[in-house]
DNA sequence: AATAATAACGTTTTT
DNA sequence: CGTTATTATT
């Protein structure tokens, strides 16, 4: 029997061994939550005190429920089946699948992500002839989901002006399109589930019976709606086991409510408040520096962070005239650090905001050092991917009216928009869907829709018995998409994702353990289960539960109804896949401050540290605005271990305009005595306001900064590398190439100089590259840059 | 219906 | 400045 509670400093012991109580662990940054909240799964298990189906363990992201489950049957050989962990989305789809008649929804229903539910509201609005310059779908969309996530249906939400009203109207035909779609968007998974388990007491009562275990991970994250579900399966008898950090808040603007702590404390009447601030993660003085900045905010929980680590290096402090420097500077401190043997991976460039990404991007593709940029688009989300999802929740579901619309005319089959809007009036007439709007088209524009609906039903039939897989690749051909893709100039990529998406069918199919051959349309019955399980609340008697076909036992043991295929569309929607551009290879992590939450670096540069961009000028508008900011500079300093940069700019180019900055008011926050400057710091009052009336210094700046206490190259390396600080900018004064230097070109990659022509501006350079053999290069027009 | 021109917009993001 | 959405043009 392993000993779980071996290495547990004294208050993750008392964490992982309190009594089924409720709890609430206020965990620091890098204090070992996640450790703890896994260790008090196993240990419950291990002593008898909980067994798999009694756990729910809730997470925020997919990969905090994996990484949950993988490291949980790593600690312990249990069947982690049984539990339900996961993201509170993915649970809400698990529990309205296990009760769609109850909960008043299609078998077949189809998940809206945030694009398809954008296009679900257009399509509303233009079909009830509303101004969109009035009404912007964008807002409505804004003001659904915010009711939603209060808990509010139409007939709650209290209109005070007829703009309001006009929303609540809309919200409320909105409400009812989906229905007839058979559609949910992601709050309606939670207020659905909320209103299943709310409205219907024996099955509150079955899972109030079953989840005796309630954990939840990142819970300053909840919003109201969550906060509800988890209090109402929590029942008066389920202990939750709250784990969070309202520090580390930083989700307020998508309706996360860190106040959910305090009344959790409060309505539970917690007596279990444990703080973890035993950091394992940074050394001293960033902790110092992360410890004095929080300070500055008011109504925290109250919590220092402390680490057996030495002081370790000071915080360094770079101010750079331009953003354009910044980056030099960060590329070359960058450079420094893989020569000392660190690898790419262990060094991470923070930002605020995605537009300070292009120009660090832009150095780094100069110098050569692979990067990896967080965000952007993700797997299910390109537009090919998405099409061939579209054909197949066709098939599952053909009054799902935005894959319809989706790809009715893609690939192009002759169905003009005109086409669309004499099929939508059908549909409106007769309150159906666009599908079965079909038959009510006349003439030209009918018989092309007749055509497209006989290739639906035609998909329909021919996979009516293949498996996922099968299905999937059927669809891709017999839509038409994969021939699309072979012709189009550039479409190559996109005929590769459509064969990953094949490939992602075969993974989830085996992944989730159904058969290799199940019919991807028929409820499967994992291995384990007896009966194909479904728990029924007969409505007209609520007193009594009627089971269909299962046990109850089955249910606890196995909730799923979902065919593969259902299954695979709400995996799709619920987990969009990675963004990461080029995984696998060492490279330098470039992300928002946001997206490195939870992750830990070596080394982090945190960069544009000036006021209106960090903290950021829209958050002064908002309540609690600057705190947020605040939390959101904690974030980003303790994802440091050994190394921080904090980096500014005094002018930065932004939508097209040059924006002189202030230093953020952040670096008076911090401990001076961890700070080292490594350019002078100049005192508040002497330095430039971030007026218009200072375009003058400017110029001033752009000629040379006096040479006297400027930093001019990193420490480590300053004997080396004489200047390589403003490499750009005095390369840009003397042109000085000269034959045989190491050269990096944007595109060619790495070379040598052979030959140089001319001089000043129409100086031209013969370059060998490595790979892309001998060139003449323009040296105003390609951007060389010298290389060590 | 595809392409070109023009306008609009610009904080953070997972499900 | 650079991207994306919409509109105009052929």
């Amino acid at each position: 029997m392993p000993d779980l509670l071996a290495n547990l400093n004294p208050e993750q012991l008392a964490a992982v061994t309190l009594p089924n109580e409720p709890a609430l662990i206020l965990a620091g940054a890098g204090s070992g939550k996640t450790r703890v909240l896994i260790t008090r799964i196993a240990w419950l298990i291990q002593h008898g005190y909980a067994s798999p189906p009694t756990v729910l363990a809730v997470t925020f992201t997919n990969k905090a429920a994996r990484e949950m489950m993988a490291r949980l049957s790593a600690l312990l050989p249990i069947d982690t089946r049984g539990m339900w962990i996961g993201t509170f989305h993915g649970l809400c789809n698990r529990m309205l699948r296990a009760h769609y008649r109850d909960a008043g929804l299609p078998q077949t229903f189809q998940i809206l992500d945030t694009a398809d539910q954008l296009s679900a509201l257009k399509r509303l609005m233009k079909g009830l002839n509303i101004d969109d310059e009035k009404y912007p779908a964008k807002n409505l969309q804004y003001f659904v989901n915010n009711a939603k996530e209060q808990g509010l249906r139409p007939k709650d939400v209290d209109a005070t002006d007829n703009f309001n009203r006009k929303f609540v109207e809309l919200y409320d035909a909105y409400e009812q399109q989906c229905q007839r779609e058979g559609v949910v968007d992601f709050p309606e998974l939670l207020l659905r589930c909320y209103e299943l388990l709310a409205h219907n007491p024996p099955l509150r009562a079955h899972y109030q019976a079953r989840f005796r275990h309630i954990l939840v991970d990142e819970f300053q994250d909840t919003n109201k709606l969550q906060y509800a579900w988890l209090k109402l399966l929590a029942g008066e008898h389920n202990a939750i086991f709250a784990v969070g950090d309202d520090d580390q808040s930083i989700y307020a603007f998508r309706g996360a409510n860190v106040g959910n702590m305090r009344d959790f404390e409060q309505e539970f009447q917690v007596r279990h408040l444990i703080k973890l601030e035993q950091n394992y993660r940074s050394h001293g003085y960033i902790l110092d520096a992360a410890n004095q900045l929080i300070a500055h905010n008011a109504r925290r929980l109250g919590k220092n962070l402390r680490t057996d680590a030495g002081h370790g290096e000071p915080v360094r402090v770079y101010e750079a005239a331009t953003d354009t420097q910044e980056a030099s500077w960060i590329v070359e401190e960058i450079r420094a650090l893989i020569n000392t043997g660190l690898s790419r991976g262990e060094i991470a460039v923070l930002y605020r905001s995605n537009a300070q990404s292009r120009a660090i991007e832009h150095t780094l593709v100069n110098v050569g050092i692979p990067y990896r940029v967080y965000g952007g688009l993700r797997f299910f989300e390109r537009q090919e991917v998405k099409h061939a999802l579209a054909y197949l929740r066709l098939i599952d579901n053909p009054n799902d009216d935005t894959a319809f619309a989706r790809v009715v005319n893609f690939p192009v089959r002759g169905i003009g928009a005109r086409s669309i809007e004499q099929l939508a009036d059908a549909a409106r007439l007769y309150n159906c869907s666009l599908a079965a709007a079909i038959p009510y088209v006349t003439g030209k524009a009918g018989s092309s829709l007749g055509a497209f609906a006989n290739l639906i039903a035609k998909l329909r039939a021919q996979t009516q018995q293949m498996s996922l897989p099968e299905t999937v690749e059927y669809v891709v051909r017999g839509s038409g998409l994969a021939d699309f893709y072979q012709n189009e100039r550039e479409g190559q990529d996109r005929l590769e994702n459509l064969q990953e998406l094949v490939n992602a069918a075969s993974a989830f199919v085996s992944e989730e353990g159904y058969g290799l051959d199940t019919p991807a349309r028929a409820i499967a019955l994992r291995p384990g289960a007896t009966a194909a399980p479904e728990l029924t609340v007969v409505s007209d008697d609520p007193g009594s539960v009627v089971l269909d076909a299962a046990s109850p036992a089955d249910l606890a043991q196995n909730p799923d109804t979902m065919t593969p295929l259902a299954g695979f569309l709400s995996h799709a929607s619920l987990e969009a896949g990675d963004n990461q551009a080029q995984a696998g290879q060492d490279a330098v992590q470039l992300m928002t401050v946001h997206s490195a939450k939870g992750l830990e670096f070596t080394a982090v540069f945190i960069t544009g540290l000036e006021e209106g961009l960090f903290p950021h000028e829209n958050s002064a508008m908002e309540a609690d605005g600057l705190e947020e900011e605040r939390r959101l500079m904690y974030v980003a300093i303790t994802r440091a271990k050994e190394r921080l940069y904090l980096s500014f700019a005094q002018s930065r180019m932004l939508h097209g305009q040059t924006r002189y900055n202030v230093r953020s008011r952040f670096f008076d926050e911090l401990p001076q005595d961890t700070l080292k400057w490594l350019t002078p710091k100049a005192e508040a009052g002497a330095r430039w306001g971030g007026r218009s009336d200072n375009a003058g210094w400017g110029r001033d700046w752009f000629g040379r900064p006096g040479r006297e206490g400027r930093y001019d190259g990193h420490e480590a390396g300053a004997a080396a590398a004489p200047l390589p600080a403003f490499a750009n900018e005095q390369r840009a004064v003397d042109t000085g190439f000269r034959v045989g230097q190491q050269v990096f070109h944007t595109k060619f990659g790495e070379g040598t100089i052979t030959a140089l022509e001319g001089g000043g501006a129409d100086g031209k350079a013969q370059v060998r590259f490595k790979r892309h053999g001998e060139k003449w290069l323009a040296l105003a027009v390609a951007k060389l840059q010298a290389v060590e």
